[in-house]
DNA sequence: TCTCCCTATTTACTCCGACATATTAGGAGC
DNA sequence: GCTCCTAATATGTCGGAGTAAATAGGGAGA
């Protein structure tokens, strides 16, 4: 029998918590260990997951559980299974880059720099963008919502996973202002590289230069309807990360 | 051994293949099924999918296939499965939307309107941008690769299949110039939008005024390495189809 | 008698291993 | 060099054992 000691869980503190953490099963935590070993380099495109069976024995588990796995992996287009032929890892540029959990498998090891700034020009062209349109849509709840945010900004500062998560939502209630669900699905993507940024940062202790002014002037144009002034602050705001990060790339 | 071979399951030439069906395996049958019903709201936020034994039944299925087809959706965060609780489905802001396959299952049936206009305002926002980035970053096979999908698009013309693969392989090489895969993920997104919005046109018999030339000027832009006129050029572009667009929410 | 909490049952997912089927790679035969 | 056959391998199927969670029921306290 194979006894139970995997699912190295990490911190799983409400387990009444549906929402938030992976909540990881059997077959979540193979597709996290096969995923980060993907996002990590450690198979190639082209690469071959060699054997149903030879890979359910070596992580001991039964097929079943491995095969939803690779379902889940499938899914995300990170690889693609065949009859006889194996399953092969997937060329770049089929991967779901943007998928939450494939970000977050991105995120686990050592990601990749050049998709970090990759991920930061996203940023810096969409968010400036975003908080146009929001300046132009946002309604009283809104405002309200980016308004508690700052305030927990404020209270935790950026050195804290609370005050990281306040930051998120401040970016979040923007891109919600716009009532555009297409942008509002890319948030989750792009604060999931801020944050691993922020907490890079601080580790290195060069944390930039107070946020907080910034963040207040994208708010005060919002809440005043001034779309251009809103793009234009938070684009100040994006583009000092964007010189941040470049600076971090170079002293690696 | 990373032996090139099968990676071309999405230019497979043969008439004879299943290109055309929404299931390459059985669980992919039920997971497309699933999922346009998912999208085209027949299942609500909030709802259950009860049963995994009755659903199964219901199909005509084993409880495995049925079982791989939810860990497909829940892949995509349409779905969370708990013991006893039953499979539901989860808030709009939890799916993956931007997610090749769950994009099909949106278009497959009645498309949200409101989604087409959100993906379009994406799309003025980021390709623009994009074609900035193109013409300082393009290389001689950029340049090339785009030449020959204007070709194509003159040859073929929008009507036809071959000529809108052609436009999106255009678009495509542009956000591939970026050397951005943040970005390069997306263009399969709004590609598909795209593809389907002009199809629409064409049935309604509404297609809009010649669109090469604005093509043209864009690649002239982005060869001559002119970054603020390949990005106005295609502004351009994209404003005339997020117009069109509004229109056509009009008239429906 | 009413309320609250604790326990037990029920229910549905999760995991498992075995079997059946289909497809393909690779080699044998021409 | 081509075709066909065989073997290998992945997918599809099944039913059962295990487990976690929600609900219902009973007991204790007010």
């Amino acid at each position: 029998m194979p006894e139970a000691g995997f699912m190295n869980e990490d911190a799983n503190a409400k387990p009444g918590d549906e929402a938030r953490g992976p909540g990881r099963r059997l077959h979540g935590a193979i597709a996290h260990k096969l995923g980060t070993a993907i996002l990590s380099g450690k198979y190639a495109p082209g690469d071959i997951l060699s054997g149903e069976v030879a890979f359910a024995e070596e992580l001991q588990v039964s097929r079943s559980a491995y095969r939803e796995a690779i379902q889940v992996l499938t899914a995300k287009g990170l690889v693609a299974s065949r009859p006889k032929a194996g399953t092969r890892v997937l060329p770049r540029d089929r991967w779901n880059l943007l998928d939450p959990e494939v970000l977050g498998w991105a995120f686990a090891g050592e990601p990749d720099i050049e998709f970090v700034r990759s991920l930061f020009e996203l940023r810096a062209i969409v968010e400036p963008a975003a908080a146009r349109l929001a300046a132009q849509r946002r309604d009283k709840a809104d405002l309200k919502t980016m308004k508690d945010a700052l305030a927990a900004m404020r209270r935790h500062t950026l050195t804290t996973e609370a005050g990281r998560a306040a930051d998120r939502d401040f970016h979040k209630a923007i891109l919600q202002a716009t009532r555009n669900d297409a942008l509002l699905v890319l948030s989750a993507s792009i604060g999931a590289a801020v944050n691993w940024t922020t907490q890079f940062k601080q580790r290195a202790r060069a944390l930039p230069r107070n946020p907080i002014p910034d963040h207040v002037r994208v708010y005060d144009a919002i809440a005043a309807g001034d779309a251009a002034g809103a793009a234009e602050a938070m684009n100040v705001l994006v583009d000092l990360a964007l010189e941040d990060t470049k600076s971090s790339m170079v002293e690696k």
